[in-house]
DNA sequence: TATCAGATTAGATATAATCTAATTTTTCAT
DNA sequence: ATGAAAAATTAGATTATATCTAATCTGATA
């Protein structure tokens, strides 16, 4: 996605696109690896233009209200993101708690009995397991 | 699950059978509302035996990693708990985040093209929508 | 150009989780 | 039973994460 498309997207979810705002945005969609707040505040701060942690937050919740960005299902303590480009599960690695990208593939919906009354809007995987990088060590309490 | 039941449980994954142990274990146990573990703390305190915060934060770590417990996927900044009881994936609520259970069905695994040199241990479906409370309110952002 | 809503900022505050070091409880060999 | 060692608990300090506050800045537009 380039600039100009970026910048056609904010606008079309009635947000302005500040420098702030577009550099979370553009960085989110240059890395997959689903970032900590932490992280894109570092990562925007490392170039121009300079952002405050307030504003990193503002605009992280702002474009996930905008339905642009989805914070991810995971279980740590810091919220990680996303930008939503092509539909993707997750898997969440034992070991190091990672979580990395699983192609897309359409999940049945549960049925309307245990549904009741709730109105339905997405569904997504998450897998456990460990990652390539942690599943050699059999425990990972064991140092080697 | 009656009192041995959980006294056994605890002593089949080699954890002690304290009184404050228990008492977050049987917590869980009783309430399938996923509760925060600031929520199992106040419980816990409300009746004999008093829990410190540490503890009942150690208590869950043992438990999470002694199998008899998980720790929910969930965006919000405190972790959720769950009794590793009957198997169920899980709806959150968009309007007031709560997590409710919904009834276990199996689910395709991902190619090994997909999943490539990564373990697999579990999956599990979370469910985004609107809970039976939240339904009527189609935008959130509005009061009524 | 003046106005005003939206955005940004630094720093304070709030919330969640973990660490520390002292103490208590339990286990177990004797 | 007794004492030593291991495990568990505790209060309070500390760290990590997120949000709030109030002042300021920016940019669109009347």
């Amino acid at each position: 996605m380039d600039a100009e498309a970026i910048k056609l997207s904010l606008e079309e979810s009635g947000l302005r696109c500040t420098s702030q705002r577009y550099a979370v945005m553009a960085f989110l969609l240059e890395h997959n690896q689903h970032p900590t707040a932490a992280e894109i505040f570092a990562a925007v701060n490392r170039l121009d233009p300079r952002s405050s942690r307030a504003t990193t937050y503002n605009n992280l919740r702002d474009l996930v209200q905008a339905g642009l960005v989805r914070e991810v299902a995971a279980e740590g303590r810091a919220a990680r993101f996303d930008a939503k480009g092509m539909r993707h599960h997750h898997f969440i690695c034992d070991g190091c708690g990672s979580v990395e990208d699983i192609e897309w593939y359409d999940v049945p919906k549960p049925g309307s009995r245990s549904l009741g009354k709730r109105i339905l809007r997405e569904c997504e995987l998450i897998f456990r397991g460990r990652c390539t990088r942690c599943a050699p060590r059999h425990d990972p309490r064991k140092a080697f």
